[in-house]
DNA sequence: TTAAATTACGTAAACGTTTACGTAATTTAA
DNA sequence: TTAAATTACGTAAACGTTTACGTAATTTAA
């Protein structure tokens, strides 16, 4: 079909090794027969087959990820963090749906192993059992991405969960706020739903504020359509809450259309603090104060962390990286 | 590092001729070799590797993807259509994130065809002439998705930007609106910028309605400031207007921000429609009516022809795929 | 029971590179 | 000018598969 190096070496009358130390910049030829096989290359059009040379250098120069979904803003930053990174280190990323399904992440574990990838980086999801024994026998390396792994010792990047969600409730009570509710995640989930619910019980309790069952409410997810019901439910249970911390933004997106369909004034009547810093969050009305995840970065960490492997052959150590409290106009002093 | 076909070979006393017609299930063979050679396998948890079934069948079952930029909603669905397509047809994607930047653009291409993707999906961009040329000469085969080319006979798969925009017009009229403003994008923008305007033009003049210099405002592109500062604009120059069309949901949505700070209540006093139909429209205060394009669909429907390229080896027709009202509460009854 | 047909393999070449190991050609040193 | 050192190549094997072409073993037909 296309042109290979023996085509090449033939038109410029010199031998396929020759050319191959030409292309690859080894040295070990003259500048004569440099130019000469340059031309030759660029008459024909001639592209290097990295497949073949994946092959023999058993490195492909592409990682995979693995990603419960794809179509949502926090999922999406961090491919473009890893996308990014990967790029600058000359690879390439191959996405993979999972869909949080476990037969379908082995599928794709699977492919990922047979296509040789040189790394994988798994985000966003519990790393199951299963998962962890199965890419730890093909010693590919792996990073977690917004992720940990409480069991195995598998580098992560993440912010923490706790300090952060505790930051967002300590920024309600800073504007005087001592009614506060909030609109939590999964409380079965070990990673993003337990210990945001932790952070912001200590968060009150450390400044006196008494913690009880009206003051949180459980969602199955960290959905838009959550944040809605939670509000509604939040709302019900605790009529006299001045400020909501909800687990994750479009919760909180959730819970501004909730109050503004109930005919509650936010941030007049109530307080509103979200989690991510999602492109959503200034977008909403009224824009929303919230707890920002470096997303970009945390996705560009985790492939430097990754080629950080493959150069030197060692483990990295996990990354925590900072939280910050951006604030917009959906949170409001509270005078007493 | 792991084993190979000649491992399996060998503990299983058969030739690499007879594990690789197992692997690929194409008889030969008998029941009892298939049986003790698939045993090896299990034990020494043998994986195929793809590389070099890449190399010798020349199908890598994998295809390349350029976007330019990835954190937006509209690209992210398209990716997830992609995703889905390609998973089921049994390959993989690549994503690139070329940033509209010409230069990049022609190392990712370059990339993908050194990598010898099955082909390669071209999305929401202008296809220059350079990448166009470039691209031809591998005979590796091209979609356009969400855009299309006048100059090259490039298969597409796109809604028609033109009878959408006429369509999102048309349902403001419907509406009783005679007083229309228009936020376009881009005007210099010939897939997504003239056609929107010129189709939002013909539903005014169709049902006679003076279109006039004051009825739009042009951006720098589809972006949430850009609709921010296009509602702004186009108060100034058309304080009648009782609606608006705003040639994206991003900039619909900036246009709703703006309405808000300005304290122009909507759709009380203004009634805007978006056009897309990105997660957003539904989160939005409040929420966006909206011209659907069928994201998902189209990036499935992307992926599908090409693999219809790879198995048929014929070049597909282009998709103008269907558009459609979405309505929620932006856009208000107007009462004469 | 024997010949013909079929089945179940094995051998070796090929895919397009890289690279270890030679050796002929050139340059440098004496 | 000649020997030693260096440079500029070429040959061939290797990466891990698939597959065309044989052939030995088995099954079927007579």
């Amino acid at each position: 079909m296309s042109y290979t190096i023996k085509d090449v070496a033939k038109k410029a009358n010199v031998s396929i090794a020759t050319v191959s130390r030409i292309l690859n910049g080894q040295g070990g030829y003259s500048e004569k027969t440099k130019y000469k096989v340059l031309k030759v290359i660029e008459e024909l059009g001639y592209q290097p087959n990295a497949v073949a040379r994946g092959l023999i250098n058993k490195r492909t120069h592409t990682i995979g990820v693995l990603f419960p979904k794809l179509s949502s803003s926090l999922v999406t930053d961090l491919l473009d963090g890893i996308e990014k990174a990967a790029n600058d280190n000359g690879s390439s990323v191959i996405v993979c749906h999972t869909e949080s399904n476990g037969e379908k992440t082995m599928k794709y574990l699977q492919l990922l192993i047979e296509k040789r990838v040189d790394g994988i980086i798994f985000a966003s999801e519990i790393l199951k059992d299963e998962y962890y024994q199965f890419v730890t026998k093909t010693r590919m390396p792996m990073i977690l991405l917004s992720t940990e792994s409480y069991a195995y010792p598998v580098p992560f990047v993440k912010v923490n969960d706790f300090h952060a969600a505790y930051a967002a409730a300590k920024h309600l009570i800073d504007k005087g706020h001592t009614r506060i509710g909030m609109i939590s995640g999964n409380k079965d989930d070990i990673i993003a739903g337990i210990p945001r619910i932790d952070g912001f019980k200590k968060a009150l309790t450390d400044h006196n504020i008494p913690f009880g069952t009206e003051n949180i409410v459980f969602s199955r997810g960290f959905t838009f359509p959550d944040g809605v019901e939670g509000l509604k439910r939040l709302i019900k249970q605790f009529p006299d809450a001045t400020a909501i911390f909800a687990a994750s933004d479009e919760m909180a997106i959730g819970a501004l259309s909730a109050a503004y369909q109930i005919g509650i004034k936010v941030p007049d009547e109530i307080s509103v603090i979200g989690y991510d810093n999602l492109n959503l969050a200034e977008m909403s009305i009224p824009p929303l104060t919230t707890v920002e995840q470096p997303l970009v970065k945390m996705g560009e960490a985790a492939a430097e962390m990754l080629f950080s492997i493959l150069e030197t052959g060692e483990t990295p150590e996990s990354r925590i990286m900072p939280h910050k409290i951006i604030e917009r106009m959906s949170v409001k002093e509270r005078k007493k």
